[in-house]
DNA sequence: TCCTTCTTTCAAAGCGCTTTGGATAAATTT
DNA sequence: AAATTTATCCAAAGCGCTTTGAAAGAAGGA
């Protein structure tokens, strides 16, 4: 079924069909709920070919997998990509994947994306501290939006949450809990985000005059075994600079901590505590942790919404103002924090 | 650049450049040369929308996010899908997501897919043991290659590992070994591989006169906790009843019986033996697990790539017969394994 | 030389939609 | 009653590609 047998089955031009069904004013309701009502009952679909010749646009994003790919982080993105999936979805978008990898550079992953104008728009993730992508496409003239921030000279369009102030209110904390030995298990420091921990922690650190150990800040990856072997290394330590308090990345990390510190008999909670940034993963629950564990929290599958939503504003309304939206991150309290230990 | 304007500038018709380009016979050496070398200086990039319009083929394969969404089902699926994107865009070809959550059933996706002609066929994965989306998919017409296999009347497209060979063959070797007591921690047997493997254990168990012992099986799902709380469970069961030997479904659940059993004092690969199925996953290798990890392998970006392959080449060549490629798998023996301990 | 067969190229007709620039009928104003 | 506005609807022109059916030119055979 297309438009011009719809239309001669309605004894109506295409044109009317069309804008009835794409809610233009100049058609009365009473022949739009005609047209609807016939469209919906001989399942009427417009094809997504025709319409993206005749308008030029695509109705699909594009997704460039991130460079980052350990355990953890395909665990983040692929829970980011299936909500942005699902909200893209309802939105009627489509999402279509790319891959830099192998003799196939990123730039020209990107370049081949603007050229053979398959894609609106291209969804950002893991940025560096300062991301040659956001360049890049400006100068391609493709729409964009970054999931994350970066350092960069001309506006962009992005959706982050406040690592900073996050990491900067739970190592507050765990001062303000008395503890002075205070340990950093962050992801790596060259993307942005771990940066943006890295910087929040020293900052709570230094305001609450507490000393900022480098041996008890870490940075690689996301995973369990990255926290233990830390762990281990500081547990290592002389007792006078044995951390009383670990502030990790992710829960993953704070599984390894939490491994490590078992095995060293230290109870969590009373002799050591824990936070952890929490992404909301479905198989990493913070409250379902021994102890359930204090956490900064922020769903990152309400950013892959987000994301799809503001990106598809950006197309709709080309020439508002590209903003910056930053989500605030709350703290949770919970079991694995307490005062430090008596010295 | 579009094609009037390129075929103007050659003084050629848009007949004979699209051929051209295309490599069809009627087009002399010399102009083709010709052809492409203006092609390649004006970078000239076909538009999508408009050869999808008119071939009424869209140039897309779609990808439905499996429902198995725990943790090392994200991954596996990463793996797959980077793979396949990476063969896809080799092959010119687009790879779009659909998610079915919440309120849009898999079905509603399906016929979604089908009705807008978004996509030229689909890519099913992670399949039950009897699963109802062959039949839809045959029924709405819509080409598709499944990644497994799964019980159904009619041939379909589809690419598999041969799971119940290797668990056949590792469940053999740990028989031959000396073991008596095999346990086999799989994943949820609703899936037809982890029903596969399932089979294939239970089969050289009764082949080689051992007894299944109903205790010693366990499956849900392929995290490191299941294979942890599993392993707890049967070391807690009588002596004469407690495994000598692990058959994992995954590399993370060995990791899992890894933590338990050392923290019970046992030796791996000497107290008892572990056995793992190894998806060549980037952060889990069975080589660099301690001790090196006895292992069935078969990379799944490899099966992701393939699959993108056979789906391409049926959609070329649609009358050729439907096949169901099955790769064997090898069985590496590392230090993991060794002759059942004396009773 | 004329007729036939290839080879090479082309004009034009879609593919199914959106959108421009009217046209017609009804309602309002003068 | 005529002139103007408003509300509906329409015919036709693209969007940029592929493909059909034909024509022109070159080559070969008689």
């Amino acid at each position: 079924m297309n438009l011009r047998e719809l239309s001669r089955l309605l004894h109506l031009s295409q044109t009317t069909v069309s804008r009835a069904l794409n809610g233009f004013p100049e058609v009365s309701e009473a022949t739009r709920a005609r047209v609807k009502a016939a469209a919906d009952l001989h399942g009427y679909r417009p094809s997504a070919a025709a319409r993206r010749l005749a308008t030029g646009q695509s109705g699909t994003l594009g997704v460039v997998f991130p460079r980052e790919r350990n355990m953890l982080g395909d665990l983040l993105f692929t829970e980011f990509l299936s909500s942005g999936v699902e909200r893209c979805s309802e939105l009627g978008y489509d999402i279509t994947l790319a891959m830099a990898r192998g003799a196939q550079t990123e730039e020209a992953v990107y370049r081949r994306a603007v050229r053979s104008a398959r894609v609106d728009a291209m969804i950002l993730s893991s940025p560096l501290v300062a991301d040659p992508r956001i360049a890049l496409l400006q100068a391609l003239r493709m729409p964009f939006i970054l999931h994350g921030r970066t350092r960069a000279e001309t506006p962009y369009l992005s959706l982050d949450i406040d690592n900073r102030g996050a990491f900067f209110q739970a190592a507050g904390l765990l001062c303000d809990l008395g503890h002075r030995r205070i340990a950093l298990i962050n992801g790596d420091t060259r993307y942005y985000y771990a940066n943006d921990r890295d910087e929040g922690f020293r900052s709570a650190l230094t305001g609450k005059g507490v000393a900022v150990n480098p041996a008890l800040v870490a940075s690689s990856n996301m995973t369990e075994s990255h926290g233990a072997e830390e762990t281990a290394r500081m547990l290592a330590l002389p007792l006078q600079e044995r951390p009383t308090a670990f502030l990790c990345s992710s829960i993953a990390q704070a599984q390894g901590v939490k491994r490590v510190l078992d095995g060293s008999g230290l109870a969590i909670g009373r002799d050591v505590s824990l936070i952890a940034h929490d992404d909301r993963l479905a198989d990493m629950r913070a409250e379902s942790f021994d102890p359930p564990l204090t956490a900064t929290q922020s769903p990152i599958g309400a950013a892959g919404k987000r994301v799809v939503e503001k990106i598809i504003e950006h197309l709709r309304e080309p020439d508002a103002p590209l903003s910056q939206e930053v989500w605030p991150v709350d703290l949770l309290v919970r079991a694995s924090t307490g005062p430090a230990p008596a010295p």
